[in-house]
DNA sequence: AACAGTTAGTTCCAATTAGGAACTGATAGT
DNA sequence: ACTATCAGTTCCTAATTGGAACTAACTGTT
């Protein structure tokens, strides 16, 4: 199976990673959310090469996790901006660069603190149920299958 | 900037990546949290080639995410297990599936349902700031720069 | 003893993708 | 006329991937 095969499979995590899942995506929407919105502000705080960083914002693009604006006319220039369907991944990157901070920092120590406004404190990030609110792990987590892939998604033998 | 050296970078994002952004290994993650530690059963649910299945891992392993455990002696095999390290990053593929099951989901709804056992309902998961136990928007966050990277990691014009 | 089966890889080659640098096109400012 | 801005595109080489076959160290079966 070819990587760029991977959203036919009827999984919601390899149709997600068919979207944001390639080298270098990720770190074009934290940059999108620190502000970012141009490709040459983009080129320059990633240091990526501008065709990869082209094929990137279009797959975004398309997947809708950016839409591109129109900032000026002659010459006609677009921007990129978070969707909300984009704005929806911050959970991730949060939790991304929490692990980052917890087991990858150096000496120096994390470079960025993401403080919470309303308490003052820095964000220590859980994963919450928003039904009950209570802090979920993973052994909290019962899956179920939906009857339509019945026996087809989880492994056999395991648990 | 090489992918490769993506990991030097003051950027806890950037240094999580390095370890589990390349292609197909946040599915060899997702595998993980459904039990499966054996090769071959990675090999054959995945549809990834062997070599870089082996590739992905040995970064896994090495980053210290997975660790390496023999489960015979004669011939020697070893199976993969998630460490703490690696369980730590359940937060970040609940949240991904959970976006894919929102935005990316077809007509027979998502494949999987994942049900917070204490409460029975299925999870709506959100990221919550564990100081004061609230729900966290991007909005509610505000950076503070760690003073030893002063001005370099920021966007100066943007927000 | 010979043979197939299991399992975690490695090796080989063609095809795709990435990295680096230069180039394009439309326009504004000097 | 010349330089700068800015979002890309083009070109070439180097690295990575996909696919298939192969290896090594056994076990179990005829």
């Amino acid at each position: 199976m070819r990587w760029q095969d991977i959203d036919q499979q009827p999984c919601s995590l390899a149709r997600s990673l068919a979207i944001i899942g390639d080298n270098w995506t990720l770190l074009v929407l934290r940059d999108c959310f620190l502000g970012v919105r141009r490709f040459d502000d983009f080129q320059q705080r990633l240091g990526v090469t501008r065709h990869v960083l082209s094929d990137r914002l279009r797959k975004l693009a398309e997947g809708g996790v950016l839409e591109k604006v129109a900032y000026q006319e002659r010459p006609l220039r677009h921007e990129y901006r978070l969707t909300t369907m984009g704005r929806d991944l911050y959970p991730v990157i949060a939790h991304l660069a929490q692990w980052g901070d917890k087991y990858l920092a150096d000496e120096a120590g994390p470079p960025l603190t993401r403080v919470h406004r309303q308490c003052g404190e820095p964000l220590e990030a859980k994963l919450q149920c928003g039904h009950c609110g209570e802090s979920v792990e993973p052994r909290d987590i019962r899956l179920e299958e939906n009857p339509h892939w019945a026996g087809t998604l989880l492994p056999t033998q395991a648990g």
